[in-house]
DNA sequence: ATACATTATGCTAACGTTAGCACGAAGGGT
DNA sequence: ACCCTTCGTGCTAACGTTAGCATAATGTAT
C-alpha cells in the first residue's frame, strides 16, 4: 500500500509537505500541491483512515443493526439510510441481529473495536448489559421498537394507533370474534400493537372474549402460516383476522392462499405493511401502510447532523410516525358465524 | 476512550504486559492476567482496530457492494454473506451503487480508505477505470455480473441457461409470438439472458421475427409496467411473455392485476426470481428460480477462506449455478393470436 | 545592508497497539 | 559460589497521519 512517505521520497519532500498538499493547506504553493496531487494518482494513492482516526479525527462509519435484511421493513431502512449518507460521505456497516441479544452483542463488540461514529439499532427485546454500555459511548438511535435502557433517541411509528385503526375498520364492520397475530408481548413493538388491538376492541363496546392474540416469534412467516391453520379449525373460529408483522402476513397470505379461503367471504385480514404482492393477492390485502422510507430518511439526517455537530446535543428525541389503513378488499361486513367455504 | 494505557497505569504495570494479557500470551502469569481481564472489563476498555491495523493486522470487515438493497435477490446476498462472516468474526459493510458508475467509484474509494479486507460486488455495466485498479489491491469476487476488467473471479448463475429453459417452455407449447423483456444489453447479465432467450427460439425452429425484446433500465418496476402496457395494446401482440429481471417481474405483474388481464388465457407468462406473492399471483406464475442462498453461502466461505489464508492463490475461479422452472399456473398452450379479452 | 514580514517547507511528537529485544528474579545443576 | 535456563515483565520502536513549532527562502521597507 502507497503511503505519503512514498510519495514524499519519490519528489524528493517531506511526508508533512505531502500530508497537507493532499488536505489542500493553504500554505503549500500550487505548484507542490499539483505534483503531489500527480504522483498521488499515478501511485494509486488511498488515504488510510486507520491512521487518520488514530490522530483523534473520527470514522466515518455508521451501524445498523437490524433482526434481519431480508424483512422488507429493514430493507428499505437500510436502502434509505445508505443513499443518505453516502452524500455526506459515510459509510454504512450492516449488522443482523437475527433477534439474539448474544448475537447483537458479538456485533456490537465488533462494531466497536471498528470505532464506529453512530449505530443505528432495532433492538432485541431485552438487549444485553454489556451492549448498553457500548452504546452509550456512541450516538446512537433506536428504530422502531425502544428499550428504555437504550436512552430516548429514538424514531418510530404509532404501532399502538397502527393497530387501534385496523382493529377499528373491523369492529366498524360488525366484527365480533377478532383474532389478532402478533410478535412476542416482550417485544416494545408487540405489546404496543397488542395494546392498539385491545383499545379498539373496547372502544367498540365489544366483551373481553371477542377479540383473541396469538402471539409468536418476532418475524416469522411459518408461524403466521401455522396459527392461521390452528385459528380456521376450531369449532368457533373467528370471522376477522388482523396482522402485526409483515412476516407474518406473508405466512397469512400464502397459507390462506393453498387452503383457497375465500376472502373476504369466509375471513376478513387486515394486514401489516406492504409489500408489492400484497395487492395482487386475493382480493386485493387491505393493510396497514407506514411511512417506514419517511422515518427513515429522517433517521438518517438526524444521525447525520448530530455527527457533523461537535457538542453533545443529546436531548431526549423522539419521532413517531402514524400508519394509515389502506383499504382494498379483503375486509367484509361481519356475521355471526364464519360461513362454511362454498361447495365447488 | 479507554486505552491498554489507562488499564496499565491503574494496576501500576506495563502497556506491554496489557497487551500480552489481553491477547493471551502464554508468557503472562495467570494471576497478572486476571487482573488485568478484571479490570479491562470494569473500566469498558474494547480494543482499538485502527491501531492495530497500523501495527500490519488486517482489518475484519469486508465490503459488499450492489445496485439496490430492496431487490430480494441482494437483500438475500447480503442475509447470507452476513451470517456466515459474523460467525468467523467479519463484519459487513453495504455500500448501494444504485448502478451508477461514479457512486460505485465513490464507494470504493471510501471502502478502501477504510481498508476493507474483501469485497463483493455486482459490478455496474462499465465500471469506472480507478475501481478498476482498486480493487486489484485485495482479494475481490464479482457476484451474477461479471466484469472481464475485474478480473475471474467470479459467482453466478447461468443466465443463458435459465432464460434459455424458460423460453423453451414457452416454445414447447407451441407459442410462436413470445416477447422478452429484461434488462440492458451491455449489462453482462442482460446480454447472457437475452442469448438465452435468443437460442431457445432458434432450436424451437421459429423464425427470426417470432421473439422480440424490450430491453431497458436495470431493475426498473416502472419499466416492466409501462413495457408491458405498450405491448399489450400493439395490433399483433404478443401470446407469451419472458421476463429477465425480478424488478421488471414486479411491474409486470401489477400492471397485468390492474389492467385485468386474464393470464394465461390471453397471456401467458414466465417470470424471473421467485418472491413470495409469485406463488399466490393470479393462477400462480411460472418463474425462473434461481438458486441465491446457495450461491451466496458459496460466495461468502470462498472470501473467508481466501482471508485466512494469507498466499495469493487467486487461480481463475467460477462457480456457475443453474436455475430450475418452477411449473405454475401462468403459461397455457399458445395459439395464433392472442384471444381477446371475455365480456363481462 | 539590516530588520522584518511573509511564504513555503521540514522536523518532531503523538495517537493505541504490538513485536523484538533486554532485563531482573528465581531455580536447578555443577 | 558459579553458570544456565526459565519465567515474568518492561522498554522501545514502528505502523501512517497530522498539528505545532521551527526553519529556510523570499520579498519589502527602512
Amino acid at each position: 500500500m502507497i503511503t505519503t512517505r512514498d510519495i514524499a521520497e519519490r519528489l524528493g519532500i517531506s511526508v508533512s509537505t505531502v500530508g497537507r498538499a493532499l488536505a489542500d493547506d493553504p500554505r503549500i504553493s500550487e505548484k507542490t500541491k499539483f505534483r503531489v496531487r500527480q504522483a498521488a494518482s499515478e501511485m494509486g494513492y488511498v488515504g488510510n483512515r486507520a491512521a487518520r482516526m488514530m490522530r483523534g479525527a473520527s470514522s466515518n462509519v455508521v451501524a445498523l443493526v437490524i433482526p434481519d435484511i431480508r424483512n422488507t421493513f429493514y430493507s428499505t431502512i437500510a436502502h434509505e439510510l445508505s443513499k443518505n449518507m453516502e452524500a455526506e460521505g459515510f459509510q454504512l456497516m450492516l449488522s443482523e441481529s437475527d433477534d439474539d441479544r448474544m448475537v447483537e452483542l458479538r456485533h456490537l463488540r465488533e462494531l466497536f473495536a471498528n470505532r464506529v461514529a453512530g449505530v443505528i439499532i432495532v433492538p432485541t427485546a431485552r438487549p444485553h448489559n454489556e451492549s448498553v454500555k457500548l452504546l452509550r459511548a456512541v450516538p446512537h438511535l433506536q428504530l422502531l421498537r425502544r428499550h428504555p435502557s437504550l436512552g430516548s433517541q429514538w424514531f418510530g411509528v404509532d404501532d399502538h394507533e397502527a393497530l387501534r385503526q385496523a382493529t377499528a375498520h373491523l369492529v366498524a364492520l360488525g366484527h365480533t370474534r377478532i383474532a389478532y397475530l402478533g410478535g412476542p408481548e416482550e417485544l416494545p413493538t408487540g405489546a404496543e400493537r397488542l395494546r392498539g388491538f385491545r383499545s379498539a376492541l373496547r372502544e367498540g363496546g365489544l366483551p373481553d372474549d371477542a377479540g383473541r392474540a396469538e402471539l409468536g416469534p418476532p418475524s416469522s412467516v411459518d408461524h403466521g402460516r401455522e396459527a392461521v391453520r390452528r385459528l380456521l379449525q376450531e369449532p368457533d373460529a373467528p370471522t376477522a383476522l388482523v396482522l402485526g408483522s409483515i412476516q407474518l402476513t406473508l405466512g397469512v397470505l400464502k397459507e390462506l392462499s393453498e387452503q383457497g379461503v375465500e376472502v373476504p367471504r369466509e375471513l376478513s385480514v387486515v394486514g401489516f405493511g406492504d409489500e408489492p404482492g400484497f395487492s395482487w393477492w386475493g382480493p386485493g390485502l387491505t393493510t396497514i401502510g407506514l411511512p417506514i422510507q419517511e422515518m427513515a430518511t429522517g433517521c438518517a439526517l438526524w444521525l447525520m447532523r448530530r455527527l457533523k455537530t461537535r457538542p453533545s446535543n443529546d436531548g431526549p428525541y423522539t419521532s413517531v410516525s402514524p400508519g394509515s389503513l389502506i383499504l382494498r378488499g379483503s375486509t367484509a361486513p361481519g356475521r355471526k358465524h364464519r360461513p362454511r367455504p362454498t361447495e365447488p
